[in-house]
RNA sequence: UGGGGGAUCGUCUAGCGGUAGGACGCCAGCCUUUGGAGCUGGCUACCUAGGUUCGAUUCCUAGUCCCCCAGCCA
């Protein structure tokens, strides 16, 4: 939107994106939307290209794993960044070049104060800053420095080079801002190559200028940024002089969002990994049976703006239901089985009743399910005394069985300890049979079922989002994790479902007739399907998000 | 108290001088041989106060509130 004018003249009307990554951990769907604009901006050029480029400047926290894992990602979401993968760290003898001519030019130096110092001269919001002692020192003396700094001659800490600007500036960034930093430690890529690492306020202006990036769009957080960023592109003296943009990052109430605190999930193993389906990372929303699309459409809808924003969950949810509800096999399952004997069918006969795999979409055929004399129904379609907007089976009520027949409940049989209704008896029209031309009786409901002697046993885990409370209430030392939605931590279930689904591939998506949206799972065995829930039932989130958790 | 941003239905988001639109959500009704599907209708908003103007959500002024910044993270 900003962008439209832009692409009209400056730049020589091109478009260059880039999408910067730091490879310290996996990306979840806030990353998405960055993706979607990067790539999707430069998608509307069409000699547009947006880059994937990771920002791998900081060599303790990184890893070959994550960059694997991202290309991954993106790929997912649909995205191609052609043949333009680039590193940083490619760049790092570059940046070595620009910063001794930063050097030359008088405008960096080498600082021997101490972290703590440093701090104290820098000043606070209201106070501006002291220059350091050693911010004078000749560009002689700056470049020798700098030099034993590559060389390994000093140990982590000792030294950094900073851009001399101004100490009493309004803006904390342009106080003498520091560009290099000693660190003695293996880069994932570089190894044993550097010892110095240029800091992201450095590197990233160059890099996107080494790129040829025409717009370099980050997070509002670095709208502080902004002049340090243009100060480096021109004292570098660059070709290219990209332009950052800042738009707001996305917030889905109550979720998890924060690398940190993904990572702590992961660590302290309250999650099963970075795919667990409880969390919103790529990897765990594709298990969980989002697709890209549905996250495409999400991040289209949510658009782009300065303003700080919190998007409920509900409408992610909706564009998944959305985008399911048109591709995903309807299948019978049952989750709480409540038995049906149906007294006049014969013992020994099964039927093979066809069914339509979707509604949605004709072209996806149907199949058969089996039929006989004892089935299971869902527990919940059962009520013996029901409330007046309940349609469905109650005693000497009738119900369709779907694909099948019109039922009628007789009698409901008891535990005599309990007194819970352990199965019902009951009888069904023959002529009613599903599809049959004649006896096209009306009944209320239409309930599903499936086959007692030809249903699958399944697991079934019913995830919700792993949410939280309100966060910024929890006291500086408590623990953060007991505020976590409790109904995401006990999920497991088993189920029955109908026998085509006795194999399924994993990342299949199904909606279970009557009970939502479920995607087959990579732990899914033949003979022991595993479906984890897509969508959360409606309000059960919302409930278990306002409770406040263990306290 | 310094600097940088931002404020439109409950939630996201359009409009940028001339009836404030869309989506999610919610409510009501209809439909249905699955629906949490579909259809119809309804609901609620321009931070405040001044000013400019025939007319201001839009322009100006002054306030209010919210977010970000004092890493050798990105």
């Amino acid at each position: 939107i900003v962008l439209a004018d832009r692409a009209t003249g400056k730049h020589g009307g091109r478009v260059v994106t880039r999408f910067p990554p730091e490879p310290n951990g996996h990306l979840h769907i806030g990353h998405a939307k960055s993706i979607c604009l990067n790539f999707g901006l430069a998608q509307e050029d069409p000699e547009g290209i947006c880059h994937l480029r990771f920002d791998d400047t900081n060599p303790t926290t990184e890893d070959l794993s994550y960059v694997r894992s991202i290309e991954d990602d993106v790929r997912w979401l649909g995205f191609d960044w052609r043949d333009k993968m680039f590193f940083a760290s490619d760049y790092f003898e570059q940046l070595y070049n620009f910063a001794e001519r930063l050097i030359t030019k008088g405008l960096a130096y080498v600082d021997s104060l101490t972290a703590d110092e440093m701090r104290s001269y820098r000043g606070t919001l209201t106070e501006p800053g002291e220059n350091s002692p050693y911010r004078d020192r000749s560009v002689e003396e700056n470049l020798t420095l700098f030099r034993q700094m590559r060389a390994g001659e000093f140990p982590d800490g000792t030294h950094v080079l900073r851009a001399k600007i101004d100490m009493a500036s309004p803006n904390m960034n342009l106080r003498d801002p520091v560009l290099y930093r000693i660190r003695h430690a293996a880069h994932y890529r570089t190894g044993s190559a550097w010892c110095i690492y240029p800091a992201y306020d450095y590197a990233h202006p160059l890099s996107d200028a080494i790129e040829g990036i025409t717009h370099s769009i980050c997070t509002l957080e670095f709208e502080d940024h902004r002049p340090l960023y243009d100060w480096v592109v021109a004292e570098a003296e660059t070709r290219h002089r990209p332009q950052q943009i800042e738009f707001a990052r996305l917030n889905i109430e109550h979720a998890v969002m924060s690398k940190r605190k993904l990572l702590e999930l992961v660590e302290r193993k309250l999650v099963a990994g970075w795919d667990d389906p409880r969390l919103p990372t790529l990897k765990g929303l594709r298990r969980r049976g989002y697709t890209p699309e549905a996250i495409r459409a999400f991040c289209d809808h949510i658009g782009v703006a300065k303003r700080d924003a919190v998007v409920e969950m509900q409408l992610l949810e909706y564009f998944i239901r959305e985008d399911l509800n048109k591709r995903s096999q309807r299948v019978m399952a049952v989750l709480k089985p409540l038995k049906i004997v149906i007294e006049n069918y014969p013992a020994d006969k099964t039927e093979e009743l066809d069914a339509i795999n979707n509604p949605e979409d004709p072209s996806a055929g149907t199949r058969t399910v089996p039929f006989s004399k004892t089935l299971y129904i869902e527990q919940d379609d059962f009520l013996e005394e029901p409330p007046k907007e309940f349609f469905r089976l109650a005693p000497g009520r009738e119900v369709r069985l779907r694909y099948a027949y019109i039922i009628k409940c007789l009698r409901a049989v008891k535990d005599p300890v309990s007194g819970r209704v352990t199965e019902l008896h009951c009888t069904y029209d023959p002529e009613t049979r599903s599809g049959a031309a004649q006896a096209k009786r009306k009944v209320k409901a239409t309930i599903h079922w499936v086959s007692a002697a030809h249903a699958v046993n399944a697991e079934a885990r019913l995830y919700n989002p792993l949410l939280t409370t309100d966060l910024t209430k929890v006291p500086p030392d408590h623990d953060w994790t007991a505020y976590l939605n409790p109904q995401s931590l006990e999920v497991l279930t088993n189920c029955l479902v109908e026998p085509s689904l006795n194999q399924v591939v994993p990342g299949a998506k199904f909606q279970f007739e009557r009970l939502g949206y479920f995607c087959a799972d990579p732990d899914s065995m033949p003979g022991k399907p595993v479906f984890n829930r897509t969508v959360s039932l409606k309000d059960a989130w919302a409930k278990a998000a306002k409770r406040p958790g263990s306290t």
